[in-house]
DNA sequence: CGTGACCCTTCCATTTTCTGGAAAGGCGCT
DNA sequence: AGCGCCTTTCCAGAAAATGGAAGGGTCACG
């Protein structure tokens, strides 16, 4: 009865571009076939409208529909990320450096950069014998769980660090950290240390190391972090490993 | 002074959610970042029409802004990108295979689906030993260049062969087949015999074999191809590994 | 230190694109 | 036939999008 979006007006009632946004923000990991009346219900949007903006879309390809009529993203769409600098370019750059890593430790390892107040992950490699971990290229998660998510928030502006300490902190096993004072504690050990200790944070089975890379200017661009087995090595004793390797691909960043 | 463009009319010329698009057109492999003023140029579209769409789509994550102001493509694009079920998706499923082919036969390894009349590159490992090959992933190429081109044209639509044939055939060595007839014939080849044979077509020191992939209801999705030094081996001889592999993601794709 | 040539950003009267309810056309199931 | 669900098209009305102009910034040159 109260429903605010009965009777909506007849013009324009938002930005077009948002809109259409709104709509790709449907997509997700879960989601990767929609249906037009899905989408629409996903943005909240008209059906009709939906499904004119989902025509433009698809005319330029950042949409497109198998055989079954389903919507799904556009193969020009990941041409497009793929000319993301941050994304693959840094990606390509390190990958040799990261097998190498993974080579010398059979660990998991793992590339990732900040946006906003989440990491989002570039690239993982899995190593054969060592923990299952629950992070997907490309996937997001948060700045206070990971080995890499520590780094990239001890080295962020003091707003973004507020920002997280202060707002609601995910909490994921008995041994996550969610004390504001505690995680300030560690971000401060972060910087002295020059790495990360995330310690079953995440599973309850698993341990991350974190290192920062560093970009032309001295800003920490990315980190690069080994997951390992709770209990299998010093978590110490790994750290002059991921420093190594991060320094090194920080040197490639530079030239 | 006969520029239609000048004295545009004031109001709204055009769909904006494609004019925010041709500003992502702007972007490419050669120019990964890019000025104001460059976009709204390449864009053809005003300085300030492109200053607030980019503000639209900044604020979402489609581009974002280094250092220096200047624009780029943003990592949020990317990630969605990488939700693609043609790109990534098939990257995926096909990579362990790929990684096979390159670990026995130490030569370059292609990975292509078809995107209108186009090649687009999924995936590609380089053979350490191998000739040096000028593609990139996420890179356009004509169909009637390379192994994999041949493969994906030969079980297109006919509209789409007529597209290609009909239109201009681009020419990159003495050895490039321009003629339409005689490319009619190789494409019966490929279909008969399950292979392509691309000799010399780019360039004068290599030669691919490729081979399709096909989905769930035996529609060709995709190609792999392998590309060796002209003279090393025969053709034929790598034909049998190709399709080999090719069938093996086939099947790995109908699970 | 003036001048020119670039950039970037904001403003606002004008205008036409965008909007979304309604209606109609599938398709599968009961 | 009837129902539920999906998609597609249509069109009068409304406000979002438009781009010229103006203001400000930086750098290089004479």
């Amino acid at each position: 009865m109260n429903d605010p979006r009965r009777g909506r007006p007849k013009g324009p009632t938002g930005p077009v571009i948002g809109r259409a946004l709104q709509l790709l923000d449907a997509f997700d990991a879960e989601h990767r076939v929609l249906t037009l009346s899905d989408l629409a219900r996903r943005a909240d949007l008209p059906l009709s409208t939906a499904h004119r903006l989902l025509q433009e879309l698809g005319a330029w390809g950042a949409v497109e529909r198998d055989d079954d009529g389903l919507y799904q993203v556009g193969l020009r769409l990941w041409e497009l990320g793929s000319l993301a600098p941050r994304g693959p370019g840094l990606r390509e750059t390190a990958l040799p450096y990261l097998e190498d890593l993974s080579q010398i430790t059979r660990e998991n390892v793992q590339l990732a950069v900040r946006e906003g107040t989440e990491v989002v992950f570039v690239e993982r490699i899995a190593g054969l014998r060592s923990v299952r971990v629950r992070t997907r290229v490309g996937g997001r998660w948060a700045l206070t769980s990971t080995g890499v998510g520590l780094v990239l928030l001890a080295h962020a502006s003091a707003e973004v660090q507020e920002d997280v300490l202060n707002g609601p902190i995910e909490h994921h096993t008995p041994m996550t950290v969610t004390d504001p004072a505690q995680l300030r504690r560690m971000l401060a050990d972060v910087r002295t240390n020059g790495y990360s200790i995330s310690d079953r944070q995440v599973t309850m089975d698993a341990l991350s190391v974190g290192a920062p890379i560093r970009g032309g200017n001295g800003e920490v661009v990315a980190a690069v972090s080994l997951v390992v087995r709770h209990g299998s090595t010093t978590p110490h004793g790994l750290a002059g490993l991921v420093r190594t390797c991060a320094q090194a691909i920080s040197r490639a960043l530079m030239a």
